[in-house]
DNA sequence: CTACAACCTCAAGTATAGTTGAGGTCAAGC
DNA sequence: GCTTGACCTCAACTATACTTGAGGTTGTAG
């Protein structure tokens, strides 16, 4: 059991068989072939898959998301070092999704409470109408009805 | 100066011709035709543009804004009552959307300092490898190196 | 009244992240 | 040694959200 055939990665980590041949085809995971040309997955990348589910969780791309397994060494599983420093980085990048979010809401909440009766208060008014903001023109946002 | 032309409500929006054609495939905005069969855009359609983009931006999928929309009256712009509905709708979907990262990215802050050199007490764990948490078999996560 | 920018439709292409299926091979149990 | 489930490849399909391009029409300014 010293390799892992592709049915049990499937197994262990919850994946579709079709998404571990599509990572492997992306480059995000690697195997190496039985005589008969099966894939037999070393232990070590069952601790990349956990990696990558984790990166997609925090909404990195595959594309990106290889980027950084690239930068690793591919024969060994993830040190604790690396892993450091991965979740380093993306948690920086779900700290910077969770602000834009936490304004937005923010942003929504203010207009539950005040029906956006006031235009010119309104924050939606600025970032949404180009050529309102240069003159009395048109209003995109003009919930005054 | 009635209605827009589609270079017009691009201009004020700040989308593509492109994309105002496929929001108008979808079902998310309407027009009227001139006599040669081109669009015409009702002022009131550039509300609901404003509102479309503010739902993109919390991250509701565009099917599922134009079934909202679909709610509210076709021909008028959208009252600042059912505004306050739909923000207050997509507000909550953003609260959970928040709630999800930010635990996330909690866990993964504590990653960082943890380097999850202790198994037993890794988030990943449990949440990773199905068959690992029945027993004491192999470990996905298993962070000593 | 003519040039030309802006408009039209429809098909195909792009990107992400896979899934599905056809047609064929491998390997483990009986 | 044969059956059967697991595996193989490769192409095509799904979904979301658009963009691009070809080939043709409209409308406005001079």
């Amino acid at each position: 059991m010293e390799y892992l055939t592709v049915g049990e990665v499937a197994q262990r980590s919850g994946l579709p068989v079709s998404t571990i041949h599509f990572w492997e085809s992306k480059g995000l995971i690697r195997s190496l072939r039985s005589d008969g040309n099966q894939r037999r997955f070393a232990r070590p990348e069952l601790r990349r898959i956990a990696v990558i589910k984790i990166g997609q969780r925090a909404g990195i791309p595959l594309s990106e998301i290889r980027d950084v397994l690239d930068t690793l060494p591919a024969d060994r599983a993830v040190s604790a070092k690396s892993w450091a420093a991965l979740s380093r980085r993306w948690k920086g990048s779900l700290d910077d999704r969770i602000a834009r979010l936490t304004a937005l809401r923010d942003q929504l909440g203010q207009c539950i409470g005040c029906g956006c009766l006031s235009l010119n208060k309104c924050w939606l008014r600025n970032a949404n109408d180009k050529l309102a903001t240069e003159g009395p023109g048109p209003r995109l946002l003009n919930f005054d009805e």
